[in-house]
DNA sequence: CTTGACCTTCCCGTGACTGGAACCCTTATC
DNA sequence: GATAAGGGTTCCAGTCACGGGAAGGTCAAG
């Protein structure tokens, strides 16, 4: 497969495909007229990585991931522990993403929203200590 | 105020407050020395930002922000409508994110995490369909 | 006078791509 | 045979919001 033909058939911009041969993640044999050649193997590697990465691993999580998918011998625990970290990354994002909507939403809750100038919004930003 | 103080004042890195400086956020005089120079409304304006970022505002919302709370005649609809977009960004994060918690916990949740290779964590990345 | 803590500018690196330029290969059509 | 469309290739620059570190100027204390 052609590295278009592999970008429609996962729904990953071919940029991103290349991106990953050139930093060494999955890296396609050449046709003799240079094209990237994708195997089934390189295809199902590509397709992985992408679920790994929408479920939110970094790109270098992905590889260590690749890796041990490879591995045969591996150790489950290396894997859950790997995803265990991650899990607890999430979590915390979404703790802080938590605390940012409430404040927000309080604000946007008790800005008129009008033409008049008085905003709780800026008043708070500006360091306004009235929390109401 | 020099910049260590300001930096310190605000708990901002230095390094922060001198970038804000380079993209025209918040410019100071400068000392005969060539040292930047902090007036109170400087450091007021850099508290400001400081606090629309952990709110979760890109530096481009905090320079419309500023903008607006400089502006007297502002209408708080315009800074409403900021706030109300950036918290349906933080929403879409928000839901976006506990999909992945949820898939990831469950998966963790299944894997054995022990020396034996099974992982249905790889298994799920791998592509298999075997929703447990 | 020296030491150490400041300050300055400058440039490179981060993560994970994305956009675009300039150019090559293949196939179909006129 | 020329040409145009639609692949592919490389490389370079930009994104966002800084952080690290080098090379050097300035200032207050001992």
């Amino acid at each position: 497969m052609n590295i278009g033909n592999v970008a429609q058939a996962l729904d990953m911009p071919a940029k991103t495909i290349r991106y990953y041969e050139s930093i060494g993640l999955v890296t396609p044999k050449r046709s003799q007229n240079d094209y990237r050649h994708y195997r089934p193997s390189d295809v199902h590697k590509l397709g992985f990585v992408g679920r790994a990465r929408s479920l939110g691993f970094s790109v270098e999580d992905c590889r260590v991931l690749l890796a041990l998918y490879e591995d045969k011998d591996r150790a489950s625990a290396d894997v859950r522990k790997l995803a265990g970290e991650h899990l607890a990354r999430i979590d915390a994002k979404l703790a802080e993403l938590a605390t940012m909507r409430e404040t927000l939403a309080h604000l946007v809750e008790c800005c008129a929203g009008d033409t008049r100038p008085d905003c709780p919004i800026l008043a708070d930003l500006a360091g306004a200590p009235d929390a109401v």
